[in-house]
DNA sequence: AATAAGATGAACAACGTT
DNA sequence: AACGTTGTTCATCTTATT
């Protein structure tokens, strides 16, 4: 049972991570540049993406008397009481890298506009009606929703509001690999012709169970070659559900820790040294970094000379380890994280790196009062960015007991980014 | 006491059909 | 327009094991 120290290091072998990149997915091209931001905006969120509407030309035959192409945004878009927010598809934001598609302006209320910048970031797939009231308390900015699998070999779909400039945004290289066989080559011999996942599911904070390979291993091992039509449903129905990948005959099993990190865009071992438990947990829980970072991106000319950072919600320390893959130094970060377990693999990480700058610990938001930020901002002259994504416990799809949304026990503390972000304004005086 | 393992659906969007 | 199908999801809790 489980997963022996000879599976693991076997396992940190299957991550490719010199592997070279070739084009998967297969993406539509589309030449957009909009300098009219208020209509891409409009087109972005309120009608269907363009760059799916380039898809449907694409195709080659066409009813196209059919008036219905987009009967569910139509639905929505006369029934819905503005509670629901229109997520793009493709997931895209406001472009990715490889892509055509870009919005490079937009116009942000004179409140919302930076410094300090700010990056606040969430699950997309919340309850009805939360994006809006996040973006309500958030100066009214237009959520960015971003799949990462544009970025990495796992989908991610997040959304993030932000005041950063969108012009120049550039990815960190060398791009990760986005493809399953490409992120862990080893899988790839093992790997049946039937399924056909190209990239993985969402990285999660709990993994399958041994029992669940056992069942699926008899499962197949009564077939000789292909599995009948409904043992293939049923295996690739929990493949999919469970992220497991082929290590070897009739044999699938979750990802490692060291696998995850690499798909996750942080160093190899980022999170060592601690339980499997809480390796799964704390990188579940995190950043997708090449996806951050690509929004980060467009600091790194603003502040050559480094940056000012109010981390809240750090985590593993997706946004720090972002800042550094951009090459953006910091000179002072003030880290606000509740478990003592990442912010031991934060300093861990500090340390390693030689950062030069100067790191400080909050355990909880709530001693982030005004007084404390007001010591910070005098001593170092001001936050640059305040960044971090709050709690999505109680918003989360998987989570089965306590989805009860952003009032919920833990996801409320977005409320104290908010009051956080809004002191850190007014002390500065930006306001 | 810490850790691992296993069992535990529903909400919601996307897509298809009628 | 309406309705059914398919697919995805930064989790929580209890129990067993170390």
């Amino acid at each position: 049972m489980g997963y022996s120290p000879n599976e693991a290091s076997a396992a940190v072998s299957r991550c490719g991570i010199d592997a070279p990149l070739s084009e998967l997915v297969d993406f539509i091209s589309a030449a957009h540049l909009s300098k009219e931001a208020d209509a891409e905006m409009d087109k972005l969120y309120f009608s269907s993406h363009p760059l799916q509407k380039d898809k449907k030309r694409k195709l080659p035959k066409e009813k196209s008397h059919s008036i219905k192409r987009y009967p569910k945004i139509e639905r929505k878009r006369r029934d819905d009481d503005d509670d629901a927010l229109h997520l793009p598809n493709p997931m895209i934001g406001f472009g990715v890298p490889r892509e055509s598609f870009q919005v490079v302006s937009r116009t942000l209320r004179r409140e919302a506009i930076g410094p300090p910048y700010f990056l606040y970031e969430n699950v997309a797939l919340t309850p009805k009606g939360v994006w809006n009231t996040i973006k309500s308390h958030l100066y009214e900015i237009e959520p960015e929703f971003v799949d990462s699998k544009f970025f990495c070999a796992a989908a991610r779909k997040r959304g993030y509001i932000h005041n950063l400039p969108l012009n120049d945004r550039f990815p960190i290289q060398p791009l990760p690999p986005r493809s399953i066989f490409q992120a862990l080559p080893a899988t790839e011999k093992w790997w049946p012709s039937w399924d056909d996942r190209e990239q993985l599911n969402c990285i999660l904070t709990c993994v399958g169970s041994a029992q669940l390979t056992d069942r699926i291993r008899t499962a197949l091992e009564k077939y000789d070659g292909v599995p009948d039509k409904h043992v293939k449903k049923y295996v690739m129905g929990q493949v999919k559900k469970w992220n497991l990948v082929w290590t070897g005959k009739n044999k699938v099993a979750p990802l490692e820790p060291d696998e995850i990190e690499l798909i996750m865009g942080y160093p190899l071992y980022h999170t060592r040294g601690y339980s499997r438990s809480e390796r799964y947990k704390g990188l579940g829980n995190a950043f997708q970094v090449d996806t951050v970072a690509y929004q980060l991106s467009v600091l790194k000319s603003l502040y050559p000379e480094g940056m000012n950072v109010l981390s809240l919600f750090s985590g593993i320390g997706g946004a720090e380890v972002a800042l550094h893959k951009l090459g953006i130094p910091m000179k002072n970060v003030v880290s606000v994280e509740k478990s003592n377990v990442c912010r031991r693999i934060i300093e861990g990480w500090w340390e390693q790196t030689n950062q030069e700058g100067k790191l400080i610990h909050v355990s909880d938001v709530r001693e982030v009062t005004d007084g404390k930020l007001e010591g910070w901002i005098r001593s170092f002259g001001g936050f640059d960015l305040v960044i971090g994504g709050s709690p999505c416990n109680n918003l989360a799809g998987g989570n089965r007991r306590t989805r009860d949304g952003l009032e919920g026990e833990h996801s409320s503390l977005f409320f104290d980014y908010v009051r956080i972000l809004d002191t850190v304004k007014i002390i500065m005086g930006t306001t």
